[in-house]
DNA sequence: TAGGTGCATATTTTT
DNA sequence: TATGCACCTA
């Protein structure tokens, strides 16, 4: 990203111009106003190939500008050159541009897009997420907050703990509110900017009196962490310019013209603040807001297309441009997601077109398991290899989960692939871990990241020592990383920490020292990496897992690699940066960022993801799986039209990703975590023209059974029903291109020399042994399990709805529905107002007597 | 206090 | 299926 472009003509046009006109105007440095070659008379450039509605956003002046833009009708194109052409005419200088979008990766285009465009002044203008702009403004303004600019931010996994323990030392029931649902609860707040005394101002039941102190409990020992979560990154910095008429003003004056991208997913939060940043009246900063109402798919985060749907009354001047052109997709494919969007309630009719012809014909596939799908997956790729780059081929699916079936065939069948987010790895136990002592050494009193790492690795402090200390901590108003301090001596007026053993004490004078040590390397300037190092290897955290014999843990070590690496990076491309900054960056920075861009890759692999996860990429074959009621759309929302009609736009997007071929799967069965359900198939699919969909499967071998009246209750077959097209691992070139975590372990495998194999051979020869004697006692184990599980499924297996069983914890519940057979029989049973899904082998259940 | 076991819980989606 | 928490025991 720090690389510049090599010059074009372009830019040596640009440079000589912009000397010229410099000397006239030093405020203008890039201008190329006024440069006609190849274009015709008096025509920017920038202009070009632009067709009337794209033009029409791009010169828009004066008033505030909605540009509603379909599904690939050029609009990052349209924003970058409606940037570029400001700035190019004059009408705005780079410093005074705020670009808004959503994820890192559209910014990190922006940016770079700009950057070709105008040269290195694009580095001037804000592009950027709102939270990463909203940070900013925070770190500048910290004084104003009464906050220190060292202020940590907390993923959902660190507000989790936190709430977890505002639930425990505020009392509350998490039986009757759980820590999540309170999260939940809170975050719809902030993103409604309600903060804890507004809300309980308009408590009118009981279950909110409960929300409010878990609300106001969790803010207060944010705030006493230094700490912002996500929500109040956005809430915190709507409240500092609505309270600061100096500071607001400040930012009104330095953002002219602000322009944001995918409008339809803004909050109420961000949407203030976008209207405060803008202004009103005379002075009011020019507003472009790009979106498309079909294309939301976060309203559970609390966007809302309200926001989109109303922009001309919010901004009653505002002018609306409509891009319908496609420039990505064939008309088939373009058919078909016009076809399934057209089935949501109240919409502002808006159809895709496009001159590109109509194209293929949308394959189709009826498979009958997820394992099936996966290899009708295999076969397709294997059978466009001849033509297409395997990064030219992206698979989505609703849910990770489903993201393992498909991997599995893909192994076997040898084709490279990369899976986007996942397991991310940033949520990584051990990268939390060492990013807890990295957040504890920038800000002491981090309570969350220090209670975390107080006995971890393990070093004799358990829950007694840390009730000590914080029992300390509460008594003198101090934080969990304050009291530390008071271990072994303490500063007047406080006394030492009481109630620890002399071990405890030692181990404790020993932490602290390793966090000392960390802190003066990284307040002497030291890397961010350096000092990590620093962290691990003095707290013994590495040692410990190399130490484990658990396999799992060897992975870590390499992820802790991973991560010494990505701050080595951080710290190479930003030289001046400090840890703080290297936190921040990570916070803000999610696993989506990794995606290959575009030209990076040559053969590459092929991209795994969900569709929300695709939102804003394409790709030129696009396999979208998994398309069965209960899968996609989400079992979650078939019962609610709002949530219905949000898998739609889902789907209308997974859709509208492809440009050439598209294919759609379904499996009538799929297992999900480990019991095999049937699933009907999507709406979705019967909303597309059967004309448009060459079915190469149209029905399941269920199906097939059931229309000849064939035992309802067959074991549905697994694949099997297709002939030839047996998938020949290595058939093909795994090509050359990066390497992912998966790729890589198995080229380390291959590259083991000879002494490193035989060791290998020889622990795994003592492991097998071992494995045997061991085997011997599972088994007979396993069989006493399974008896018992027999004998107590014999007495369960003819539960029904309606009948009373006896939960060893939770006492007499009603059973409500029954799903499963066997031992994996689930049953949903209401117990005193709140209703579990038990699995009847597993549970603690029993039948009354 | 550590380590084992049992069991509930999860599968939406993310800055 | 896999993970993580809560409880119990050594």
């Amino acid at each position: 990203m720090t690389t510049e472009p090599p010059l074009s003509a372009l830019d040596r046009l640009r440079q000589r111009v912009a000397a010229q006109t410099a000397a006239a105007r030093p405020e203008a440095p890039v201008s190329v106003h006024g440069h006609a070659q190849g274009s015709p008379a008096g025509e920017s450039r920038l202009l070009e190939g632009l067709n009337p509605e794209q033009r029409a956003a791009v010169v828009h002046a004066g008033g505030p500008l909605l540009v509603i833009a379909g599904a690939g009708s050029g609009k990052t194109r349209v924003l970058t050159h409606r940037i570029a052409y400001l700035v190019e005419t004059e009408r705005a200088r780079p410093g005074e541009i705020l670009a808004i979008t959503f994820t890192n990766k559209a910014a990190k285009e922006m940016k770079e897009r700009l950057t070709s465009l105008l040269g290195p002044v694009a580095h001037r203008m804000w592009i950027s997420t709102f939270h990463s702009a909203c940070v900013r403004i925070l770190r500048a303004e910290h004084d104003a907050l009464g906050m220190r600019s060292t202020f940590t931010i907390y993923d959902s996994a660190d507000s989790l703990r936190l709430m977890n323990q505002v639930c425990r030392e505020e009392g509350i029931d998490s039986r009757v509110a759980t820590p999540k649902a309170l999260l939940r609860r809170i975050s719809d707040l902030k993103n409604e900017l309600i903060d804890p005394d507004g809300f309980a101002r308009s408590i009118n039941d009981e279950a909110d009196v409960t929300v409010a102190a878990a609300y106001r409990g969790y803010q207060n020992r944010l705030r006493a962490a230094n700490a912002l979560d996500f929500d109040d990154i956005i809430m915190t910095t709507v409240g500092l310019l609505q309270s600061h008429p100096a500071i607001l003003e400040h930012y009104q004056r330095r953002f002219r013209h602000i322009l944001v991208d995918e409008y339809q997913d803004t909050n109420h939060a961000q949407y203030v603040l976008i209207r405060e940043l803008t202004g009103r009246g005379e002075s009011m900063g020019e507003l472009t807001v790009v979106g498309d109402a079909d294309q939301s798919i976060y309203a559970f985060r609390g966007a809302t297309i309200r926001n989109i749907e109303s922009f001309e009354d919010d901004y009653p001047n505002a002018e609306s441009i409509l891009l319908e052109q496609n420039y990505r997709s064939t008309q088939n494919i373009l058919t078909a997601a016009n076809a399934v969007i057209a089935n949501n309630p109240n919409r502002r009719a808006k159809r895709l077109w496009t001159d590109s012809g109509a194209g293929e014909k949308v394959v189709g596939y009826v498979a009958d398991s997820e394992h099936d799908e996966a290899r009708f997956l295999v076969e397709e790729l294997q059978s466009l290899s001849g033509n297409r780059r395997w990064s030219d081929v992206a698979v989505f699916y609703r849910t990770n989960a489903q993201s393992r079936a498909l991997e599995e065939m893909l192994i076997r069948a040898g084709i490279p692939y990369r899976v986007i987010g996942g397991t991310r790895f940033y949520e990584r136990k051990e990268i939390k871990d060492a990013l807890a002592y990295l957040q504890v050494v920038a800000n002491p009193d981090d309570t969350v990241a220090m209670r975390r790492i107080f006995n971890t690795p393990r070093r004799g402090l358990g829950a007694k020592a840390e009730d000590a200390v914080a029992l300390h901590a509460q008594r003198h108003g101090i934080s969990f990383g304050a009291a530390l301090d008071d271990v072994g001596s303490a500063t007047y007026p406080r006394e030492p920490v009481s109630g620890l053993t002399p071990r405890a004490e030692k181990a404790i004078i020993d932490f602290r020292t390793i966090l000392e040590e960390a802190r003066a390397m990284a307040e002497s300037g030291s890397a961010p990496a350096d000092v990590l190092d620093s962290l691990m290897a003095g707290s013994g955290y590495t040692e410990e897992l190399r130490r484990s014999d658990d396999p799992q843990d060897e992975a870590r070590v390499e992820n802790l690699a991973e991560l010494h690496a990505v701050a080595a990076d951080f710290k190479k491309a930003n030289p001046d940066a400090t840890l703080g900054d290297f936190l921040e960056h990570v916070a803000l920075v999610s696993d989506t960022d990794q995606l290959p861009d575009g030209d990076a890759i040559d053969e590459g692999d092929i991209t795994l993801m969900t569709v929300h996860t695709a939102k804003g990429l394409e790709f030129p074959v696009v396999f979208v799986t998994g398309l069965e009621d209960g899968t996609f759309p989400h079992m979650r929302s078939l019962a609610d039209p709002v949530e219905l009609a949000e898998e739609r736009r889902l789907a209308y997007v997974a859709l509208t990703r492809a440009r050439e071929n598209l294919y759609i799967t379904r499996a009538s069965v799929r297992s999900q975590w480990g019991a095999p359900q049937e699933l009907p198939p999507s709406r979705f699919l019967d909303e597309i023209p059967d004309g448009l969909i060459d079915w190469r499967r149209a029905h399941s071998s269920a199906d097939v059974l059931r229309r000849s009246s064939a035992p309802r209750y067959s074991k549905p077959s697994f694949g099997g029903s297709r002939t030839g097209g047996t998938v020949k691992p290595g058939r093909l070139d795994s090509g050359t291109g990066r390497l992912d975590g998966k790729t890589k372990k198995a080229a380390a495998a291959e590259t083991l020399s000879p002494e490193d194999r035989e060791k290998l051979a020889a622990a795994e020869a003592a492991r097998a042994a071992e494995q045997t004697a061991e085997a011997e006692e599972v088994k007979r184990k396993r069989a006493a399990a399974a008896k018992q599980e027999e004998e107590k499924l014999g007495a369960l297996a003819s539960v029904k709805p309606g009948d009373t069983l006896i939960h060893k914890k939770f006492g007499a519940g009603i059973v409500r529905a029954v799903e499963g057979r066997g031992a994996n029989m689930v049953a949903t049973i209401e117990f005193d107002g709140r209703s579990k899904r038990l699995m009847l082998a597993m549970a603690p259940l029993s039948l009354p007597d």
